[in-house]
DNA sequence: CAAATAAGTCAACAACTGATTACTTAAATG
DNA sequence: CATTTAAGTAATCAGTTGTTGACTTATTTG
């Protein structure tokens, strides 16, 4: 008996499963490396409806990964220890091997399809809120150069897995950090 | 007549011909996105000399790109114009078409099987020559943040292509950047 | 309960991937 | 010049990719 219960139908918890699955095999794989039929398999579903409620891949990655993005909750509290705080978050997250969005889009910076997607996120979402934080002249050059430190910090410490990042001296490491973000806040 | 002169025969130039085209082709795409056929395509040769002389497409791109991977000249000159140095450097060739051997590698940061290659050329070839030149204490993690905020920068304003980073305030830009840079060198 | 609709399945397509094998042809060697 | 060695070619393998169309089955509606 292998259905003993053939399994309810219900359109909107088999969508959610796909969103689940996919962002995980995003996160893991990146956009190109990651398959539908692995999605769906993980979601435990056929992968024609992977086509059927997301019209394609890229419309899957849109609507799983991309709303997941948002740096409000690093925008909430005062600015004037935006340094310290953000370092330790992006060391303390060193580790880790759950889900972060971040990771996922990173994953997929390098991939043609998804990078305009990213493109416009990273612009829209990331970057300028962040600028509209910031007091004093070029905002938004400031702001960048936040974001790029912490891009590169995340692809070569989560991702390429450089050792020097990681392993060397985390309290030196977080505290140039924390300097040289806070620096870029303060900056006039 | 098809073969008027049917090609000389030269194992070395077809070499060299397909590593040009190598490093063309995955600067352009990556690695994943790099076929073997249109590498083979664009040096004039076929597709099975690539096993042949180099064993796969993972033995190509190790002897294509990771050699052309070279800071020295940067650390060539003092380090206490470094940040302006390597600012305007990384502003120049912003729009640059042409091979960079960073882009090669940043666009192949993300793809399993380059992983390996690219974490031992970050370590050894860029970070642990900069660090050299760093004097004070941390040197490491210091050199570290110099190359984390150089790669977030190369990737999200020549890869992704974000445009508050080109278009902007170049001034602004350049000059916050080479500050950041150089208070990095400069830290104790 | 029967008909209509929605949900899920299956098999296949067409395009592509990296790599290999057996082959042909040119160049070098004696 | 004949033979050996090296260089290059063509066809193909086995695998994967995203996507689709025809089908079956469950759920809801009248």
């Amino acid at each position: 008996m292998p259905h003993p219960t053939p399994k309810r139908r219900n359109a909107e918890k088999t969508q959610q499963a796909i969103l689940d699955a996919a962002c995980q095999v995003f996160f893991e794989k990146g956009y190109d490396a990651a398959g539908t039929r692995e999605i769906a398999d993980r979601a435990n579903v056929n992968v024609a409806l992977i086509s059927r409620y997301f019209g394609s891949k890229e419309g899957l990655f849109k609507t799983a990964i991309l709303p997941k993005l948002n740096i409000d909750f690093m925008l909430e509290e005062e600015m004037d220890n935006f340094g310290q705080r953000i370092a330790e978050m992006f060391a303390a997250k060193s580790g880790e091997k759950q889900f972060d969005p971040v990771i996922a889009l990173l994953r997929a910076s390098t991939s043609k399809e998804a990078i305009p997607l990213l493109r416009q996120t990273v612009e829209e979402q990331i970057i300028k809120p962040l600028a509209a934080r910031l007091k004093g002249k070029a905002a938004y050059e400031r702001a960048s150069l936040i974001v790029t430190q912490l891009t590169g910090y995340d692809l070569l410490n989560r991702i390429v897995n450089v050792k020097t990042i990681s392993t060397n001296n985390a309290e030196d490491m977080t505290r140039l950090l924390a300097k040289t973000l806070q620096d870029l806040v303060d900056a006039s």
